[in-house]
DNA sequence: TCTGGGGTCCTAGGACCC
DNA sequence: TCTGGGGTCCTAGGACCC
């Protein structure tokens, strides 16, 4: 469907490079791109196929670098070690497996820890493979934007501008006491650390779910009293996915909490802790409409979800005392992280 | 008639306990 | 009786990431 044609809501979540060039790109709204470039063809996301892939690529890279830290579907990062002296090599044999495995490109970066990684991934990007010494960093980091840091969003590079900092290289020289004011003492330390290219963080290998979420957003937005009978049949519904999201995973959960978003975008929560754990879907649904008393239901509702936290795995649940939590991570004194990141 | 869905981490205040 | 400090849990919101 060309994206002219499109109506309604949601979000351009990724594009081709193609459209990227016309000015799409994401999180942009389907209507505002259409504005950009009208005969671009909208397609349909297809998660199981890239949940699909993401396995395929993964377990193809885990087999060459296992010390593998997943940081969502398409991007991971690789304790290298001593795997390789020849990082290049190296660095083209995770993308020739992920090539293979897939049929897609990715990028990869190869630095002394995963800030860095993260930078050097971009810059060559589709189907780049950078290598960032420390010698590079005042060269090749400093110039760049202050978002390019993984962690600095909007709303903190807003900020920074407005402190007149826009590079990171001006961010590395700026004064100790104006960051420390701005942004609190310990925020300012980690700005001045990542400007430098210091980043202590080791590679997560293993990972403990702590919350698992379900939400909607309605094609149109709901009455709180007329349109009652369809919010509380979504309700369910949510709740239902939820507790199937749980079994799956043999997790239950102590604290159950709702979102809602309201049509001028304003966004709250309210969550409960149960006395015990729970798995299924009628408990989630009473923890839920408790939950719900606790807001003012008096304008029209956007968005509607479920959450569950304090999670423990079943065993662990009915067993108190264990937490089923494996303690993880040493800390290497060679590390060479990377991150590959899909194009 | 902008702005998805699934996550993580941090902050901050109040309750409660020692 | 008053003052106090520290730790943990609970709740709400916000920034950020893929």
């Amino acid at each position: 469907m060309p994206l002219r044609a499109y109506e309604g809501r949601g979000v351009v979540t990724t594009s081709t490079y193609e459209a990227r060039a016309l000015g799409v790109h994401s999180g942009m709204s389907p209507m505002r791109a259409a504005r950009q470039a009208p005969d671009t063809l909208l397609l349909p996301p297809n998660f199981e196929a890239y949940r699909h892939y993401s396995a395929l690529f993964k377990r193809a890279v885990v087999g060459i670098a296992p010390l593998m830290e997943n940081r969502g579907i398409d991007e991971v990062y690789f304790e290298l070690g001593d795997l390789d002296p020849d990082s290049r090599s190296l660095g083209l044999r995770l993308k020739g497996a992920a090539h293979e495995a897939t049929g897609l490109s990715c990028s990869l970066g190869i630095a002394a820890n995963e800030l860095l990684a993260k930078i050097a991934s971009g810059p060559d990007k589709p189907d780049g493979l950078t290598l960032l010494g420390p010698e590079d960093i005042s060269r090749r980091v400093w110039p760049l934007a202050v978002a390019k840091i993984n962690g600095i969003g909007p709303k903190a590079a807003a900020k920074l501008h407005g402190l007149g900092i826009r590079t990171i290289g001006e961010l590395a020289a700026a004064d100790e006491a104006l960051l420390d004011q701005a942004f609190g003492a310990r925020l300012a330390l980690w700005f001045r650390e990542s400007a430098n290219g210091v980043d202590e963080r080791p590679v997560v290998t293993e990972s403990v779910t702590k919350s698992v979420s379900r939400e909607t957003t309605f094609e149109r937005d709901l009455d709180a009293r007329a349109d009652r009978p369809r919010s509380s049949a979504v309700l369910v519904e949510l709740c239902e996915k939820m507790a199937g999201d749980l079994a799956r995973r043999d997790l239950a959960a102590r604290t159950i909490g709702i979102k809602l978003r309201y049509a001028d975008f304003h966004t709250v929560t309210r969550d409960l802790t149960v006395p015990r754990p729970v798995t299924g879907a009628r408990d989630i649904l009473t923890g839920a409409r408790e939950c719900l008393h606790r807001v003012t239901l008096d304008r029209r509702l956007r968005l509607l979800g479920v959450r569950a936290g304090s999670l423990s795995g079943l065993s662990a649940a009915a067993m108190p005392g264990h937490q089923g939590e494996l303690p993880f991570g040493e800390d290497s004194a060679a590390l060479i992280g990377a991150a590959i990141s899909r194009d």
